[in-house]
Formats: structure tokens, sequence, C-alpha cells
DNA sequence: GAGTCAAGTCATCGATTGATGACTTGGACC
DNA sequence: GGTCCAAGTCATCAATCGATGACTTGACTC
């Protein structure tokens, strides 16, 4: 999308600049829409780079597609008991700071075509998503209830990213909170929140 | 898929194979992962067929990817208060009655990359779901409330076809009724059911 | 300044894509 | 059986794809 300056030959700083449009395009427009001259010239870079630092366009998607080394926040790190609360904040991320682009799961979303990316969804969805929250739940349908959370998030995420629709796609964490955090309880078994939603105070 | 038998010549019956052939593979790929040379196999036909009886390979994908003329159930019709039940039923539809592939939003989620795509993706969620829900909330967020909501569906919808998730892809409706139920009691503001989920009497 | 090695460039490959148009063939009609 | 038109076939186009390898250029050391 916006075309790198200049830079002096620095093999860190390309590789990164590929990266970074290879995430941007990928999220966009997913694997198959994505030519890797498109992420070369995003980068401002000879499309033969891709190929001599990364190997091939599909192991490059990999490292875009991948949020484990996301260095700002991992879904499962920090406090014990605020995990759908976490993962809510990690739904409603837009894009990875600093650069264009959609979510980091849209990627994975939209190439779900193909039969390495949707186990690398299956894989990402268990492994942050469902296995965090079945830990929150002491009741039957253990693993249905967390999968049923975890849909809501992704259709959360799904409706901003990719489908655009307009309330959810403007809204902000504090605005879906109090929804959400009712719901989960619902789902969960937990004991429902105090603050509550605009409709009238909540049941006792 | 599956090689279809020898026709005679019948314009109609071509006609309908190559439908059929396009909205298993575009439901399960989307637009990009699918050539005409895939689906005119699928079919058992040549696929110069295509353009002569669709035009172009995006008139087919329209052709496919619209629900609209779907004969056996169209979402807002019937009653007028089970709204929420009857769009739980089709987003657990696995996919079109007698043929194979996914789900029919499938085809246009893995395709939201082309605007065009996106656009009516965009379209279908707003008239079928958002729009059709709106109208049971009298509070305040109507729009909100109804986006969340819809975004649970899709979610689910997405869990089911693209993702695969394990509970959620082998439960039924009735598995997930209750559960889903609550939750639309919750995020609509109407009162909640009388059947109550596997975790003890619902709060009076 | 010569030498060296990695960073970056360039031409080009084979495969596949959507699409076109000339061609052949089947079957209904008189 | 001859005619005719639509259904279906075939060869092939231009464009684009991912990928390769030989080449040039910059920056650093001695």
């Amino acid at each position: 999308m916006s075309q790198a300056p200049r830079r002096t030959r620095d093999r860190a700083a390309t590789e990164a600049a590929l990266l970074a449009a290879a995430r941007a395009r990928f999220t966009l427009g997913g694997y198959d829409a994505t030519s890797v001259r498109d992420i070369a010239r995003d980068a401002g870079v000879d499309p033969a780079l891709i190929f001599r630092y990364f190997g091939s366009k599909e192991r490059l998607f990999e490292r875009a597609a991948q949020t484990v080394d996301d260095e700002h926040e991992a879904p499962s790190d920090g406090g014990a008991e605020d995990v759908p609360t976490r993962l809510l904040h990690a739904a409603m991320r837009q894009a990875a700071p600093g650069s264009a682009g959609g979510h980091p799961l849209a990627a994975l979303l939209l190439s779900s075509g193909r039969p390495e990316c949707r186990e690398q969804l299956n894989a990402q969805l268990s492994h942050d998503y469902v296995h965090a929250l079945e830990q929150l739940v002491d009741l039957p349908d253990r693993e249905l209830r967390a999968e049923l959370l975890t849909a809501w998030l992704l259709g959360i995420t799904v409706a901003r990213s990719l489908a655009r629709t307009p309330a959810l796609s403007e809204a902000c964490v504090d605005d879906i909170s109090p929804y959400f955090e009712r719901v989960a309880a619902v789902l969960l078994g937990t004991p429902a929140p105090v603050a509550a939603p605009p409709d009238g105070p909540a049941a006792p």
C-alpha cells in the first residue's frame, strides 16, 4: 500500500518491511488474492528477495499469520481470571499496531480454503480461545460452552474485519464489554457481573 | 467432486450441474482457490460451457453465492416472533441439501477479500440478520445489540464450516438451542426462556 | 584501491489462469 | 433422409502466477 522510502542495504529492515507488507496484504485479501509481487511492491523491494529471505510464499504466509511472536501481547499470559476480557480485547484489536491491515485472524480465515490454513486456524482457536475458556467452566458441556463463547469472539472479529458491520466496526471495547460480560457469565456459568447494559438494573 | 454420469444433451441439467458444482467448490474453497476447470470437471462438462451459459466466472459465483433463490427457506418468512430460532437454524445448516459443500455464507466469507464479495456479504448480513433482529429490540443500542447477536450466529457458522471446531461441528440445533435462547434474551432484552441449559434452574 | 561477500536486480522459466472462437455432433422436425 | 439449430468439444490465446539463477552493486576490511 504505502511505498516505503529508499533504504540503505539492510537485510533486517528489508525482511521487516516484507513481513509488514505481507501481514497487511494477507489480512486484507487472504493467501490466494495476494501475489508476491504485490507484497514486494508495497515493501519497495524486489520480489525475488521474498524467496531469498523466506524461501517461498507459503513460508512467508506462515510467518505473517502466526501471532505467537507478537511482542506486545500473548493471549495466555498475565492474570488468571480476566481471561474472557483479554480475549475480547484480542478479538477487538483491528490490526497489528503501527501497520495497515486487518485482524491477524483474518489472514487465516480468508485463506481457510487451503487445508494447511484451516488446520492452523483450528489450532490457534483451540489453543488461544477454547482451551483457555474451558478452564473457567465447571459444568456439563464444558467444551461446547467454551466453543460457543469462542464462536462469538470469532464472529465479532469477522463482523468487524471482514463483513464491516457498521455498529460493531465503530464500537470500542467499552461499548461491548457490558454485554460481553453478561453473555460470558451465561455461557460459562460464572456469577453475573455487577455492571449491567443499559436496560435497567441487573437481576439480583 | 463426484463425477456426474453421462447426460444426454440437456442445457437445463448441465446448468444445474454446473451451479451445484460451483456451490460446492466455492463454499469449500472460495473464489480464488476455485478454477472454472475444477467446477467443470466436477460437473462432468466442458469448461467452455461455463462462459457460454453464465458469461464469466464472476457471474457464476454470484449465481452460486446468492441464497435468495433457495427454494426451501427464506430467512424472513413464516411466523413473527421465532426469528432468532429461524436464524439459528440458518446458521447451523451445513450445506445446501442434496449437494456436497459448506455453508452458503462460507463462499462469501472465504472470498471477502474481493470488494464485491465483501459488499454482498455485508448486504446479506444486514438484510437477513441484523435488520430482522433489530425489530425485536426496544432498548438503547438497538443496532449494536442486533449486530452482536448476528456476530454470534456468524461465528457459529464460521466455527462449524471453516474452523471445524470439534464440539460445535458435531452439535445439532437442539444442543445449542437452550444456550442460544438465553443469550438472545440477554442481548435483545426479551424475557428469559423457560427451559434452561444444564446448570441448574434458571433464575426467576 | 583491490578484494570479498552479502544485498539487491533482472530476465526468464514453466505452469496455470480466465476467456474466446471455430469446430463437431446430437436430436427434433418436416 | 436431409436440414437446421443448439449443445457440446477442442485448440489456443494473453496474462499472471510462483519460482529460479545469473548478474550487478554497495559497503566493509586490509
